[in-house]
RNA sequence: AGGGGUAUAGCUCAACGGUAGAGCGCUGGCUUGUCACGCCAGUGGUUGCCGGUUCGAAUCCGGUUGCCCCUGCCA
């Protein structure tokens, strides 16, 4: 079987005129008037018109299907078509593969289908190019993200998602047997990415993580990707100015190079204004109290604190120096004032799209953190052993991925931009 | 875990107590410039499931399941 082509789609144009091509993909639609048929046909990079005349030509569309997978081979010509340039006129079809009919979902879009259909079908989705846009357009926005830090000196590592001990803190992981032991899927790289700051300075790294946890919204997945960067010698506000260049890079690359993907969703990417305003809690709850909402310094900020806070910040803006109490073990205190943290949070609007801080560098002090917590430095062994070989000053963050996507695109529900989304309900495909 | 909404043809939806419909798709016919082709004819349903009220239930009520949204949970 032969089903070479000679030609991406989107390599041919009118100026070809009288070429001989092979190209394959699949039919988005079928047009017969008479003895002249129509075709669309797609392939990853486009859409071209397929004309087919004489009895010989049509008898190969017999049977053909929306969706199935043909070759094409022909000649471009000039077109009268309104939406095309060129036009394939082929008297050679090869049908690779028939698509059933019907198909679970209008794969073209024309009929937009519920997110349940669509996510059951989500490989026929991504023919939908709206769907197959918010994915080309992640694949930049990873190159971006890759492009900066690689650039700011930082290394990307793997580090294990199967771990042996629950004892990062009190959110729920999943847990599994592993052989004839108990283990569990990471839920952060962040003990990882600390001690790995002693060897290599700067890293990152992008990964899925897994928190069990039976949430019902547009923002929350048990499994999702996140962004993590961990570096030595560098305080919470520096990894903040590296966090506000990653995001901005990721609105400039993809502005700059993914045009079609803008067109197809119907966006217009910007750069977002900088600097990112920095706003402390202590600023946020006092804000808070003039919209009537009293705050006790550590409470915590719920969503409808946040939502009134992003009607004041509708885009990207920090939330520093957070009490302590609302903070994890590693977290480092502010010298003038021990009660409060070198931590942050950035915000876009209501949405929390990553969390950092400077971290505690001295055992002694992480030690004491992890007791004042409940936590038991015993199940912390392996990590505080690194603390004893020369830990540097660090900090880091960690970026949503999948939330930072759905900033971008415009859309709401996170399970939108992951491909095949879990959360408490769905488990397939 | 709590609250609100929703479930009707393959898909998207209407009908809201009185014979279950439309558009798209699909099948057949006609059609040489379509591009959401057009015209004619046809195809398509246990109205999610179980029970109740009623002369009569897609419609009202109770339960159940799936889904959507909000809250909670969420170093």
């Amino acid at each position: 079987m032969d089903f070479k082509r000679t030609h991406y789609i989107g390599q041919l144009d009118s100026s070809m005129e009288g070429k001989n091509v092979v190209v394959g993909g699949w039919v988005e639609d079928i047009r017969e008037l008479g003895k002249l048929t129509f075709l669309t046909l797609r392939d990853v990079t486009g859409v071209a018109q397929i004309v087919l005349v004489g009895e010989d030509s049509l008898k190969q569309t017999k049977g053909l299907t929306r969706q199935s997978v043909i070759k094409v081979t022909g000649t471009i010509k000039k077109s009268k078509a309104r939406d095309f340039a060129y036009e394939i006129k082929s008297n050679k079809i090869d049908i690779l593969t028939i698509a059933i009919h019907p198909l679970p979902i209008d794969p073209i879009g024309r009929l937009e289908s519920n997110i349940d259909n669509r996510l059951n079908a989500r490989a026929l989705d991504l023919r939908n190019q709206k769907t197959a846009a918010i994915f080309k357009l992640r694949h930049h926005v990873l190159a971006s993200i890759r492009k900066t830090l690689t650039e700011k000196s930082f290394l990307e590592v793997n580090t294990p998602k199967l771990i042996g001990s629950a004892s990062e803190g009190g959110a729920n992981l999943f847990s599994l047997k592993y052989f004839e032991k108990q283990a569990y899927l990471a839920q952060s790289p962040q003990l990882y990415k600390e001690q790995l700051t002693i060897g290599l300075e700067r890293v990152f790294e992008i990964a899925s993580y897994y928190r069990a946890e039976k949430s019902h919204t547009v923002r929350h997945l048990t499994e999702f990707t996140s962004v993590d960067i961990e570096a030595a010698f560098m305080d919470y506000s520096d990894v903040m100015d590296v966090l506000e260049s990653v995001v901005v890079d990721v609105f400039e690359y993809t502005a700059k190079n993914c045009p079609a993907e803008q067109k197809s969703l119907d966006i217009e990417i910007k750069k977002p204004f900088i600097p990112f305003e920095r706003i402390t809690y202590k600023k946020a709850t006092e804000e808070l109290g003039r919209d009537g909402i009293k705050l006790e310094v550590g409470d915590d900020l719920q969503d409808a604190h946040l939502r009134k806070l992003g009607e004041r910040h509708p885009g990207f803006y920090f939330l520093t120096d957070w009490p302590m109490k609302l903070k994890p073990f590693y977290i480092h205190e502010k010298d003038d004032d021990p009660t409060l943290s070198r931590s942050f949070d950035l915000q876009y609007g209501y949405l929390e799209l990553s969390s950092g801080g400077m971290r505690l560098h001295d055992p002694a002090k992480l030690k004491s953190r992890l007791i004042e917590q409940g936590l038991n430095p015993v199940q912390f062994e392996d990590h505080l052993k690194a603390f004893d070989w020369g830990m540097p000053p660090h900090s880091g963050w960690g970026l949503g991925l999948d939330r930072l996507m759905s900033v971008l695109t415009n859309i709401d529900n996170v399970r939108e931009v992951v491909l095949y989304p879990r959360d408490p309900e769905r488990l397939f495909p």
